[in-house]
DNA sequence: TTTTCGTTGTTCTT
DNA sequence: AAGAACAACGAAAA
């Protein structure tokens, strides 16, 4: 029925040689690359035609001058910016094959509906995604498509397991712990056969009629000012840049070998303790399966390696693992109404918020973990546990969820599952609860950078500040304050809350609410937080006043 | 029902 | 550099 419709109309058209030819469509989302890519392997073969189309969905991408960032409703311009080298590396890499990419604007959903309309696609093929967005938008593409009679090729290739299989084998329902999850696991099951990794070239693009295309739009020509390099993530996206990066990364077998996660230096700037491959992987420019085949070409030519959860590969099940939990949990990216997430009286501080989202807590090592993440899109994992700590359960006891979206915005590599996973792991909601291991904003960066390099570096007010004083400024005399150029309280803050009384607020809140979750076996209501809440403000201000009445007692 | 174990804490002691 | 105390949760296995 629709193959004749279109016969009509290409016959009609301008260019008749299209009626003797049939086209693919595959579509872009993430999976930016050309190794490893099924769906552009199986929208190549026996086809006359291939469309590669990315759609740019002005919502992600438009500037937003509301936001508290250079950047659009959604994303901060380092990732816009990352996503767009990551076009037009793409498009050169298409070319090389004989094809190119088609860039077009709108509502992705919508914008692929319209091109199925009118061109004469046989085929439409992408990568399958489990984010909650896009399987809302396929469900409607596919429905179209297959009411049009066209074949649509959706494969598992963003992510090592399907992780429907791995929720099916659990009962139905996603395994809570990494443990659970790599015995259901196991071997991929494509790891026997080696993945397709190289391409000889592609059909020739198909006819678009006069459908608006266009080249990898620019920042410049999305609206955003020119901002100072110095500003600017020191990442190139790509998937060029990423076989070069993963390359450089994995030359040194050893190296490879002995990975451990937890003992990575999270203030390594000049060269990061780890390989920076998150971002590439989020945008599917590295391909998470050749990873993972390079990994375990490695292993097998070495006498002994790390094993998860700390070896390199280790690191790719935790992504695994992130994203089975979020695609079998609704509302996992949610406090309320989630199965898997403690209800907890989080406050609702926004000066505290902004100081800790805008670098101006007063402790310097958080500060400048977020003065990194605002430049570079990209910090250690270990400084992220830091800020995310201090944020929620830590020292501030704001919701994570808030946290949660700053990260959302400013992180090259954020990653829906993964970003939501560790703010619930980091506040103790979910996967992790000993909510008594507090990390230190002070000692803790202090033990891998006693001299505050990391410090000096992304805050440089700080820069003349003596060792002694730099992870506790506001604890140097005066006099060593004159000296360094940097006074407390008018050059740099005094810090927004003093970390011994804070953390130990927030430990007793932290008790009172996993007491009140585990009495109402998870099941508490809008109104038992509220009045818990109530409660442990009562308390506090009961305990602050008792301790003032104490020291007006020393002192008189 | 009980036991085991958990990617990456801090601080003090030896 | 390594170990103990701290305080003590939940998921999964037994």
């Amino acid at each position: 029925m629709r193959s004749s419709l279109c016969l009509t109309s290409n016959l009609q058209g301008s260019n008749p040689l299209m009626a003797f030819g049939s086209g693919s469509l595959v579509w872009f989302r993430k999976g930016l690359r050309i190794h490893d890519n099924p769906a552009l392997e199986f929208a190549s073969k026996g086809t006359d035609f291939l469309y590669p189309v990315f759609v740019v969905d002005p919502h992600y991408m438009k500037p937003d001058p509301d936001a508290f960032s250079p950047g659009s409703s959604l994303a901060g311009l380092n990732r816009i910016r990352f996503l767009l080298e990551s076009l037009v590396d793409l498009d050169s890499n298409l070319k090389k094959l004989g094809s190119r990419l088609l860039v077009l604007k709108g509502e992705p959903g919508e914008v692929i509906i319209r091109c199925l309309e009118q061109w004469n696609v046989k085929k439409l093929c992408f990568e399958y995604d489990t984010e909650p967005y896009y399987q809302a938008m396929d469900v409607r593409v596919k429905e179209y498509a297959s009411a049009a009679g066209i074949e649509v090729f959706s494969p598992v290739s963003h992510t090592l397991f399907n992780p429907a299989d791995i929720i099916q084998k659990n009962g139905g329902k996603p395994p809570l712990t990494y443990q659970s999850f790599l015995k259901l696991a196991g071997q991929p099951s494509w790891a026997s056969c080696p993945l397709s990794i190289t391409s000889t070239s592609l059909p020739p693009v198909g006819d678009f009629g006069n459908c608006k295309i266009s080249e990898v739009p620019t920042v410049t020509e999305l609206g955003y000012e020119d901002t100072g390099q110095d500003e600017l993530t020191p990442f190139r996206g790509g998937e060029s840049e990423a076989l070069k990066r993963l390359r450089d990364s994995i030359s040194d077998n050893q190296w490879v070998a002995n990975f451990e996660k937890p003992k990575g230096d999270p203030s390594a700037f000049l060269k990061p303790a780890t390989t920076v491959l998150s971002p590439y992987l989020k945008f599917g420019c590295l391909s998470s399966r050749y990873f993972y085949q390079c990994l375990q070409d490695i292993y097998k030519n070495v006498k002994k390696h790390t094993s998860p959860p700390v070896s390199l590969v280790g690191q790719l099940l935790w992504r695994e693992f992130f994203y089975t939990v979020a695609f079998g949990t609704p509302n996992f990216d949610q406090m309320k109404d989630s199965r898997i997430c403690k209800q907890i009286p989080w406050n609702n501080n926004e000066d505290l918020l902004a100081a800790w989202r805008d670098a101006r807590t007063g402790y310097p090592w958080i500060d400048a973990i977020m003065v990194q993440l605002r430049k570079w899109g990209w910090m250690h994992h270990l400084a992220r546990h830091c800020v995310a700590c201090f944020l929620t359960r830590g020292d501030l006891f704001v919701h994570w969820e808030k946290g949660r979206d700053v990260f959302g915005r400013l992180l090259i590599d954020s990653d829906w599952a993964i970003n939501n996973g560790n703010w619930l792991w980091l506040s103790c909601s979910s996967f992790f609860y000993q909510y008594n291991r507090i990390y230190s904003p002070v000692s803790f960066g202090k033990k891998y950078d006693p001299n505050g390099e990391y410090i000096r570096h992304f805050l440089p007010v700080l820069k003349d500040m003596p060792k002694e004083y730099i992870y506790e400024p506001w604890t140097a005399p005066l006099s060593i304050q004159t000296k360094a150029k940097c006074i407390v309280g008018k050059d740099y803050p005094r810090p927004v809350v003093f970390h011994d009384s804070a953390s130990k607020e927030c430990k007793r809140r932290m008790g009172e609410a996993y007491a009140l979750n585990q009495k109402l076996n998870g099941l508490v209501s809008e109104q038992d937080l509220h009045s818990l809440r109530r409660k442990l403000d009562e308390d506090q201000n009961h305990d602050d006043t008792k301790a003032k009445r104490q020291r007006q007692k020393l002192i008189g």
